[in-house]
DNA sequence: TAGGTGATTGTTTTT
DNA sequence: CAATCACCTA
């Protein structure tokens, strides 16, 4: 059999090519996912062992759809498809002692650097306010990805005096590294760097994984960094079998260490590369793909490079010009909603990309008034929200009682009675005793001039902790006491399959009761209240998952495992295509997709290009807002519309906008829509109003803006228990605004995001009857709960954004 | 200690 | 506009 009969000449090459270094140049929509599928399938069946091949990807998205797509083309052939992170994860774990860490070592995340860097700044006596810390953090990032080390950024900037962020930078830098290593922990960069270094450095270790890992392929090429560079090229000395996929047109990544020119220093490197450039572009309209290579020209650093069209031709790219940005959202609004009603067209063919997220806003409030269904991509990640990361701390400190960040996290989480200036006097009493903060607090009496009351708390925290420690050394210990955790009368015992629930999901249950995390938002009406739980309660869910999976495999499930996964998994992933609904996000978010009709909106001067790429005067950085519009424009099959407005609201001030530079490079249809207004002022008494039970949910939909963060604040004050709204729909073709909680919280995140299923709820559903939520699990859009209903003890699952489950008793 | 108020300041963010 | 943070009062 062969894997490449359908594929194109070039296509092919890039599978059948065997040994020897590979760059491919895939342009937009060329089928490179494919070809490097293809060409994993293609090297195990020419007799390459599938534990010698190394595949990376930047995301994990990208890792997933990749490994599924081999599986289904060689089923039981195990490759290695991982991102970077998670790759050099796993490396550093087995060999930490060589980076000065143990096994057990935490993951930082932004916040937890952020957190660290402050308190760093403070040690040293700088001004916070002068040199914050996102900026110093942006440097250090920097250096870390150019494997610059604090020495080496020390003797660089030696003569850099005073306060130029530079001698800040080289002074702030090692005392953070200091922090971390001190912690045993890593930040993201460092994953990378450590693991960078622990290749060059060690000429044992990097030849034997060069020897295991005999082919490479790499993803998105022009996104790598140098560290990441350093790191693949160290494994592809032996045997230079390595194939690197990407597009530089498509960097967008440059302003977080990319280097567009690894790309270019590939060819160099490694000699008698073969390179095969995939340019028949397989996804969008000839009008599209021309405007989109009109603007790319403009580049100068660039290898000149086709956009092939194969598909016929469509309808022109359009240029339209609105009023501001509430007209741009109710037009581009009310033409979805027409196209749609009309018949040709799902919500889910649609796609909304701004530069800045900030723009979602007048787009979200529009939609939400036409009651069009959506989904954001980006906003607060699940792992980042307040009360995950208090749970993920304890773990942590269980984990790694080394970890500063975790214990300052937790240790008046919920409050001990230790406050900030009792815990400052407590820091400063440790360290300079030379003592680990979790051993000081057992000592706590010890700390002079500490209130009673503080000194209790620690004592008490510290006992908590050892006792969880206890408990993680011997998951299921028979008669040690500290078992007996019982988890309310709650029915989330294991489940019916009679299953053990692992030593994870048992120590996760355990922290949520005894520090009363839990029992604090259980059985409150408050609409936050409901969403923290559900947030707890997935997060235990997750645990199970982790616990089940590892012991499917065989595997030992274990903490560092768990808050690994944990800290590497984002919530993109749970944007789903086809969950039919309009899809919201920014220009960096779209890069890998593709619909079949896209508006672009505030194409601005300031916006695209952005005004901080305009400041420096850099042409690198105004290139690379021009491939970010390259990318917007490319994601689009049929149809593309960009817009731009008279005067835009920025910062809550309202300017008149400047045309973008980049406008006058495209030759496009223009039209002006800031006099003739063709759409409805609002979707009043047509077909699709109708569809609704209007008056019922007039009382559950906000008319203004609904905002994020405080949206839930003012929903909690809407009236609940009308749960008979949403039996009046029916029907397919309806937008998703269905489950009961969604209509309850009355904010928009019940349109795009399913919230409000707990453990223990009890709901209602229109054909089952009464049952309670025995399991929630999944994010967002793919967030699923399972149901026990009291009639036939009937079992079932759903999707939380699509089924009619409405909570009941809380009226 | 903890919660509340006013001043300040804004990109993008695969991991 | 709205998030964050230094500062202030109960």
């Amino acid at each position: 059999m062969s894997f490449a009969d359908d594929l194109t000449p070039s296509q092919r090459a890039a599978v059948e090519h065997f040994e020897g270094p590979l760059l491919v140049v895939a342009g937009p929509g060329s089928g490179k996912t494919r070809v490097i599928t293809r060409r994993i399938a293609r090297l195990i069946s020419r007799g390459v062992h599938p534990r010698e091949i190394l595949a990376i990807t930047f995301t994990n998205k990208a890792a997933r759809v990749m490994s599924e797509r081999v599986q289904a083309l060689l089923p039981r052939s195990f490759v290695w498809v991982s991102t970077f992170h998670r790759f050099c994860a796993k490396l550093l774990r087995e060999h930490a002692a060589v980076a000065g860490l143990a096994s057990n070592y935490s993951i930082f995340d932004v916040s937890d650097q952020l957190t660290l860097l402050k308190s760093v700044l403070q040690d040293l006596d700088f001004d916070a306010t002068h040199f914050p810390a996102s900026k110093l953090l942006g440097r250090i990032s920097k250096a870390k990805n150019d494997l610059i080390t604090p020495e080496m950024y020390q003797a660089r900037h030696a003569k850099s005096v005073g306060t130029h962020i530079d001698a800040v930078v080289a002074r702030v830098y090692p005392a953070y590294q200091k922090r971390l290593l001190e912690s045993n922990a890593v930040d993201f960069d460092d994953l990378l760097m450590h693991v960078a270094r622990m290749l060059t450095e060690n000429e044992e270790l990097r030849l034997s994984l060069d020897e295991r890992f005999r082919f490479i392929l790499v993803d998105e090429y022009q996104d790598t960094n140098r560290a990441q560079y350093q790191i693949v090229a160290a494994l592809s000395q032996r045997e230079p079998n390595l194939c690197v996929t990407g597009d530089p047109d498509q960097s967008v990544y440059g302003w977080r260490g990319a280097q567009i020119e690894n790309i270019l220093r590939f060819e160099r490197d490694f000699p008698r590369v073969e390179l095969i450039r995939l340019e028949e572009n397989f996804r969008s309209t000839p009008e599209i793909l021309a405007a989109a290579d009109e603007l790319i020209r403009h580049n100068e650093r660039r290898k000149p490079k086709r956009l092939i069209a194969t598909r016929p031709s469509g309808r022109p790219v359009e240029l339209r010009l609105y009023l501001d940005g509430q007209d741009e959202a109710m037009s581009i609004t009310s033409e979805i909603h027409s196209l749609v009603k009309s018949g040709d067209r799902n919500w889910s063919d649609f796609a909304i990309f701004y530069r800045v997220n900030s723009l979602s806003r007048s787009v979200e409030t529009a939609l939400s008034r036409w009651k069009i269904p959506y989904q954001v991509a980006g906003g607060l990640a699940f792992y980042e929200r307040a009360e995950i990361k208090d749970v993920l701390g304890y773990l942590r400190l269980i984990d790694n009682p080394r970890d500063r960040i975790a214990f300052l996290r937790v240790v008046n989480a919920p409050a001990r009675g230790v406050g900030k200036s009792s815990l400052d006097r407590f820091v400063k009493w440790a360290d300079a005793a030379g003592i680990e903060l979790l051993a000081a607090a057992r000592n706590s009496e010890r700390v002079p001039n500490l209130s009673k009351k503080a000194a209790v708390g620690l004592r008490a925290f510290a006992a908590l902790i050892d006792e969880f420690a206890e408990l993680a050394a011997n998951p299921f210990g028979d008669d040690a006491g500290s078992t007996e955790f019982q988890f309310g009368d709650e029915p989330t015992e294991p489940d019916d399959k009679g299953e053990t629930v692992g030593p994870v999901s048992t120590l996760l249950r355990a922290v949520l009761e005894r520090t009363g995390y839990y029992r604090q938002y259980e059985g409150s009406l408050e609409e936050d209240e409901i969403q923290r739980k559900s947030n707890v309660d997935e997060l235990i869910s997750s645990a199970i998952l982790y616990d089940r999976q590892l012991a499917e495999k065989e595997e030992v499930a274990t903490l560092g495992g768990f808050l690994e996964t944990a800290s590497l998994t984002q919530d993109v992933d749970s944007l789903e295509e086809d969950i039919g609904a309009v899809t919201l996000m920014t220009l960096h978010a779209a890069k890998g997709l593709e619909f079949p009709h896209v508006y672009l909106i505030g194409v601005e001067q300031n916006l695209i290009p952005h005004e901080r790429s305009l400041r420096e005067n850099d042409p690198a950085q105004l290139e690379e807002e021009r491939r970010l519009l390259f990318v917007g424009i490319t994601r689009a099959k049929d149809q593309l519309v960009l817009t731009h407005t008279q005067r835009r609201e920025i910062h809550g001030r309202t300017l008149s906008t400047i045309t973008s530079d980049f406008l006058q490079e495209l030759s496009v249809e223009t039209r002006d829509c800031t006099v003739d207004d063709n759409y409805g002022d609002e979707p009043s008494n047509d077909s699709f109003a109708a569809d609704f039970d209007a008056d019922n949910l007039d009382d559950f939909l906000p008319d203004e803006a609904p905002n994020r963060s405080r949206g839930l604040k003012r929903s909690a004050g809407l009236k609940r228990g009308k749960t008979s709204a949403s039996d009046k729909r029916k029907g397919k073709g309806k937008p998703h605004l269905t489950t009961a909680a969604a209509l309850e919280s009355g904010s928009n995140q019940g349109v795009s995001l399913p919230i409000g299923f707990a453990i223990g709820m009890q709901v209602r559903h229109p054909r089952y009857g009464l049952g309670t939520v025995v399991d929630v699990s999944g994010f967002s859009l793919r967030r699923t709960v399972t149901v026990d209903f009291t009639v036939d003890n009937r079992r079932e699952s759903f999707i939380a954004a699509k089924c009619p489950l409405q909570p009941v008793g809380l009226s």
